[in-house]
RNA sequence: GCCCAGAUAGCUCAGUCGGUAGAGCAACGGACUGAAAAUCCGUGUGUCGCUGGUUCGAUUCCGGCUCUGGGCA
């Protein structure tokens, strides 16, 4: 392929930006400083800011801090609600064809990776293989009753490929197997094989801030003692008053399933504070596993540039080199 | 100044009747395709304070030194 036809395929493409990174890296900033200097309007990849009244807890950004930058996919579901990736996928997808339509430049920011790489490469979601429902409760039952792995064996039948890479523990892993190719006929092993082969709809630049690890650590820490200062129990506790428990899909986010357990009387709060503190650290440690598996990225080390200004530099570099949100 | 105890993984400690070492917590690596801030898998990461001596061989025994506790003056 020459060049110029390469230009041509890449000029067709709907451009898109795409800033993760760990938690507490600085990605909110980065990415309304971004948006000003390119004319863009940011996408949330976030898998708990999505949810109304959970502000504190998922250190979301306050209008004052946007600096008139929109901002699409915050508080827009209820903590009750049913969300998930092909939810998400479905809804960003919706927000960049109106960005475009304004002629702005869709930016997506995040931190759950699973999301950002299911709108970057358009995976593919069966609509017949839904979310939990009665045949997901019977498996459930199933493993508690007979042990994970008889719903091992079970795939295995069905799926040899899917049972040989699914760990006979996971048992989350294996009800979405098994359910998948119940509903659907197919094999999601195949599935699988056919959506990692799928290439990219969009022209992207896709950046993953980074920093040192005990940088992102520290900051970690100190933005968890800042949440309790800011009134992260008062938040759970209304939460809980409106009749939010732990079986909830959105209580499960950092902060609100500590805290949940303390306010049940299960552990006291210097606990809770220090578990959710461990167990974000970890979270950041599992993000940065999973950002440095994807190709086609971007790394962006902090400690390598002078400040932020030198970081936003380099990442008009990168968008010029693909056209992107190239001024005249 | 003298006496006693201790010094082993990032932390708290165990242990080796002399054959270069574990436990908990913390940490680290990985997987992930409709719960993803979820779920699951894997890994000890160490000049055994320093320095002489005895010994085939010392983290272990002996001497000296340093540091840290505690006690007596």
């Amino acid at each position: 392929m020459d060049g110029h036809s390469n230009e041509k395929q890449i000029a067709r493409k709907s451009p898109l930006i795409v800033i993760g990174g760990a938690t507490a890296v600085g990605k909110t900033e980065l990415s309304i400083a971004l948006a000003k200097r390119v004319g863009g309007e940011i996408i949330n990849a976030d898998s708990m800011q999505v949810y109304r009244h959970m502000n504190i807890g998922t250190a979301k950004v306050e209008k004052a801090r946007m600096q008139g930058i929109t901002h699409h996919l915050l508080s827009v579901i209820e903590p009750s609600e049913e969300y998930n990736v092909a939810i998400f996928q479905r809804m960003a997808k919706q927000c960049i064809s109106e960005i475009e339509e304004r002629g702005n430049i869709p930016v997506l920011v995040g931190g759950s990776g699973f999301y950002m790489k299911a709108l970057l490469y358009d995976t593919h979601f069966d609509e017949r293989a839904g979310g939990a429902g009665e045949r997901e409760a019977i498996l459930e039952a199933i493993a508690r009753e007979q042990g994970t792995d008889a719903l091992h064996e079970i795939l295995k039948e069905m799926d040899e490929d899917a049972a040989a890479v699914i760990h006979p523990h996971n048992t989350k892993r294996l009800i979405r197997a098994i359910s998948y190719c119940e509903q659907t006929g197919n094999l999601i092993s195949q599935h699988n094989k056919t959506e990692k082969l799928r290439p990219s709809p969009y022209n992207f630049c896709y950046f993953v801030l980074n920093d040192h690890r005990e940088r992102i650590y520290e900051n970690i820490n100190l933005r968890v003692e800042q949440m309790m200062e800011k009134g992260l129990l008062q938040e759970v506790e209304k939460l809980r008053e409106m009749g939010l428990n732990d079986e909830m899909v959105s209580m499960q986010g950092l902060g609100y399933k500590e805290i949940l357990a303390c306010l049940g009387g299960k552990c006291d709060l210097d606990t809770a504070v220090t578990l959710i503190k461990r167990d974000t650290r970890r979270f950041a440690k599992r993000q940065l596993t999973w950002y440095r598996r994807e190709r086609e990225v971007i790394w962006l080390n902090r400690f390598e540039y002078q400040d932020d200004n030198a970081v936003l530099d380099e990442m008009e570099k990168h968008l010029y080199s693909k056209r992107i949100a190239v001024k005249e």
